[in-house]
DNA sequence: CTGAAAGCGCTTACAG
DNA sequence: CTGAAAGCGCTTACAG
């Protein structure tokens, strides 16, 4: 980026040719006789030339590279989940030549710090409040995936999404199978579509067995009330235990879960025996070692930023119609909870 | 990107001013009219422009974009420490109005295919045979800075590492302290810099006894032969239990102390009392979760990469000599491995 | 306070 | 197979 950087012109010049040959001799996109790709070539090394890639892209009007807006939040802690999305996202587009680019400004609404950034397309985590974000990659003619369900008020959008109403259902019935009656959820922040979807699913398996899920029984991550995850699961237990009713407590982390843990092993209530547990999210290393270890759900993360990023690079290539497309969950049963067939059967609607 | 993306000519001939003035008005680099001004946001707002980030860079020299160089490997896996490190460097990068590029491009040597990358400066991850790499930077007149001690072999750079050396010296002589004299340690794998000098610092703190350490307790992380650090630690504990004498193992991370746990629970062997772990490298819900919980040294990796980015950040703006910083590590004593005083004393040299 | 024009480093019809 | 010139969308002296 130093003035002393060698530009196709200075190769043009020492090498008796025009920028055009040059351009060409790289690109490939035009023969040139292998005697000047020879002499070319000599001169490019000798002067330690590049082609400036902001140069071609700005020629070119595209960059091989993809935006990933995070939230700051997802920056400032980065679990296990996020990296192993991102690395999903990562690996299909290096898989293609694409690049990532990170993001992390917030929600700036000072127009003047916006600029056209210098992406093909752009995958958005956390859907939460992002519609802003939306409505201007659509007004700079960006495409754009976001991973998790966007906002339905928002306009239309491709999404990739975990099923989780499907999820969650099928989780409450293998529950409800296994003479459950009694469930606390513990769930995700109040604002996120993930919670509302889940929920859904939770209420959806409880009503196909003409029973009600008791708005007792559910609870919303609140930030501002429990500085951690792990805080969030030990105090709401502690809270309720012996004044609320259950036999099992479904948690949207696993680092809830692990919270949990430690308020049942204070109060002596011990799991699976009193207390069953099945955690919304799979650490595999850390819900082994655990014990008893923890029964959860395969979120796929990976799987997640692979196909969010897959649909982007389709769409940057042939744009089309809004699409979506759900990435299935597994759930992997350990010691804390029993789960009957949960992987198959169950299909809802 | 597309065409029909309104570009500051067209916010010119719609406002009736010179692009100049329109360039002005948004860059605030040289006072406008508010009569103008509003004008141009006006018709600015109105066509939907924005200024194009690609076009401004190559104008300006300079992206506001610094390079996070990854190999594939890491792209991988992505475990914890890495995750923790770009957080790092994402973290002060914001602050500074600088965003990421990931890059996981594996080491090309096809001159076609390099172009001068759109970013101000870089960051190397994983020095173990990059010289190529930093050569290229240097020769493309791009800042650089690596995280690790970079070969030195290749030529001086700028780096900030973990204080690795002083560090296994201390570990070294509290173990020592503690009346342990055989140590098993499970290096990293052996062509990484960071492997060298953390033997070399065990090595140390037992010549300060007037100690040898025993080729025979030195092992090298191999991926050929164990899939995962877990089985690393399982199969050489399994390996050597009750052929070679040891009272101690060191790991170079928790996945493989976590392998080590496991052989040892199988093999009857109670850690600490027959066994002390200590894992390079933290994780504090994971160690805390296993029982024993585990004996660690924090590495920081939010702080390495905090200091890579802001040595990174001051480069770009006053370029200097080649300079290094090494990052402090700190003992987490649990209970897999009692350890006196840890953090204090024991400065080498 | 504002504009015309050259320049950033490439690519690409167009012409030969 | 190769070149001259215009263009990608900005910024910045220079001139007023």
């Amino acid at each position: 980026m130093k003035p002393s950087m060698a530009t196709i012109a200075d190769v043009a010049r020492e090498a008796g040719v025009s920028k055009a040959t040059v351009s060409s001799v790289f690109s490939k996109k035009r023969p040139i006789s292998a005697e000047v790709t020879e002499r070319v070539y000599a001169v490019a090394k000798r002067l330690g030339y590049y082609p400036n890639h902001i140069a071609v892209s700005l020629s070119l009007k595209k960059t091989m590279i993809i935006g990933l807006q995070m939230s700051v939040t997802n920056a400032g802690e980065w679990p296990a989940f996020n990296a192993e999305m991102v690395s999903g996202v990562i690996q299909v587009c290096a898989e293609s030549g694409y690049r990532v680019l990170l993001d992390t400004l917030p929600e700036n609404s000072d127009r003047t710090t916006m600029t056209m950034d210098p992406v093909d397309g752009v995958i958005l985590l956390n859907p939460a409040q992002e519609d802003k974000r939306l409505d201007r990659f659509r007004q700079m003619n960006i495409p754009a995936v976001v991973i998790g369900r966007p906002n339905p008020s928002s306009t239309p959008a491709c999404y990739v999404d975990n099923n989780n109403e499907e999820m969650m259902f099928r989780l409450g019935l293998s529950l409800l199978a296994q003479g459950h009656r009694q469930v606390l959820f513990l769930n995700a922040a109040a604002n996120m579509t993930v919670a509302q979807d889940r929920y859904e699913g939770l209420r959806a398996a409880y009503r196909s067995q003409g029973l009600d899920f008791p708005i007792t029984h559910h609870f919303h991550y609140d930030w501002h009330k429990h500085p951690t995850a792990d805080e969030y699961g030990y105090q709401t237990i502690a809270d309720t235990a012996g004044l609320l009713p259950y036999t099992v407590v479904i948690t949207d982390q696993m680092h809830i879960a692990i919270g949990v843990m430690r308020a049942a092993r204070e109060l002596g209530i011990s799991i699976p025996e009193q207390l069953s547990l099945v955690a919304l999210g799979d650490d595999a290393i850390l819900a082994q070692e655990v014990s008893p270890s923890l029964t959860a759900v395969d979120l796929q993360p990976r799987q997640l930023g692979a196909e969010a990023a897959r649909m982007l690079l389709d769409l940057i290539q042939r744009a089309g119609e809004p699409r979506h497309r759900l990435v299935d969950t597994a759930f992997v049963v350990r010691e804390s909870c029993s789960l009957p067939n949960p992987n198959s059967g169950g299909k809802k609607g």
